[in-house]
DNA sequence: TCTAAAATTTAGACAAATCTAAAAATATGT
DNA sequence: ACATATTTTTAGATTTGTCTAAATTTTAGA
């Protein structure tokens, strides 16, 4: 397996989270940053090893097998990220592209004893669940803040976007993983939140709500 | 700067320190496992860069940048050893390949934070000292046990080679960095020596012996 | 010193992953 | 349903790092 074909899985797979059904070249092709000719190349090597299913114009789903080799990715990427802020004191909003680049490391002893050493952790920096060894993922349910009713509370677990500039958003207004948030009242014309969390009320915009997950 | 371009920048650095002078485009091609003609394009390449000093047909010599350079991978290199080793429970026998690929990874945050993250460690688990910051190598004095005379004494600091079968002898007669080296006796007839290690007489041949870095 | 051997470079080819431009298939709107 | 727009694929080129085989330069032996 070349990083590039690693990337390509990972891809795949995270398109195939949030939409549903097969997965189009043209997607593909915006989320690797590429054009749509070069991912119908490597979309047919990797259907030749088994890892995707494709029949031309018909778009493309992962196979078990491919499946299993992005959630080995994946699982990858999110313990170096852990590594990183939990050892190394990077902040949260720094670690993804280096952690881009460590994912590749083939070495299955490291990465099992990177886990260990991590206490075998469930979730990443950013509350993205961490795939086992097996490449199963703890099920757990959440919504999205901006879905939630007024007067109702959560507790925020995650982050939809984990972009810098959302990450440092948060920071700079004191939200983080793990806080309690309270609904104080929404807005009808903007969907914007009032909301509580410990003893600040903030007032969050609809895009920032919806790019929190919580319980 | 590519991993092929840094694996070659190594190899020329590790050359020029056994064998003194220009360094021939044969010595590479052995030491990178490739052809001479392979090599005479990348040392064109490293040279239009300003990292090597090259005229064709009168071998290389690293530039200051291109020291520099081979000095930072290399201490990736021995800082990722020592990691694997000192926090993953590794054998000093199993880093090698591992340490390979991580010497790659392109993040100064990364290689700082590690280094203070193992407390600025001066020596990776071969004994070999690892460049700090700046490409400075603490300066030392060190011979071979095959070198030293009878009933003279040393510590053990180091390797010369760092195969997974020399370290795994050292493992199996309990040879270990640190340990106190006392020559009994030495063979002048194959040039093997008889010496205490502790309380325990072993027999090493001239192989092992020079092989073995003291001070 | 002259010739043969060794070392090195050049020339041309290849595989991987990408691109552009053009062709083919599919989807859409009236 | 048919023309047009969109999506996808194909064809051919490019870059990087490698290779083989041939040519060139240097080294070394008689």
């Amino acid at each position: 397996m070349t990083q590039s074909e690693e990337n390509y899985l990972k891809a795949i797979y995270h398109l195939g989270k949030s939409k549903t059904g097969v997965i189009s070249t043209n997607a593909i092709a915006e989320e690797m940053q590429t054009k749509p000719s070069s991912v119908t190349d490597m979309v047919k090597k990797l259907a030749d090893k088994g890892l995707l299913n494709y029949k031309r114009y018909q778009g493309v789903s992962l196979t078990s097998d491919g499946k299993q080799k992005a959630l080995s990715v994946i699982r990858k990427h999110r313990l170096w990220e852990t590594f990183l802020v939990e050892k190394l004191n990077f902040n949260w909003d720094e670690v993804h592209e280096i952690a881009e680049q460590l994912e590749h490391i083939q070495s299955e002893k490291l990465i099992d004893e990177l886990d260990r050493f991590l206490a075998f952790p469930k979730v990443d920096p950013h509350g993205d669940p961490i795939p086992d060894k097996n490449g199963e993922l703890e099920p757990r349910q959440s919504k999205l803040l901006s879905n939630l009713d007024t007067d109702s509370s959560c507790i925020c677990i995650g982050v939809k976007d984990s972009s810098s500039s959302f990450l440092r958003y948060l920071d700079k207004n004191q939200i983080a993983l793990g806080d309690k948030i309270r609904i104080l009242e929404k807005e009808d014309f903007d969907n914007s939140v009032h909301v509580q969390i410990g003893n600040r009320k903030l007032h969050l915009s609809h895009v920032i709500a919806s790019n929190l997950i919580v319980t």
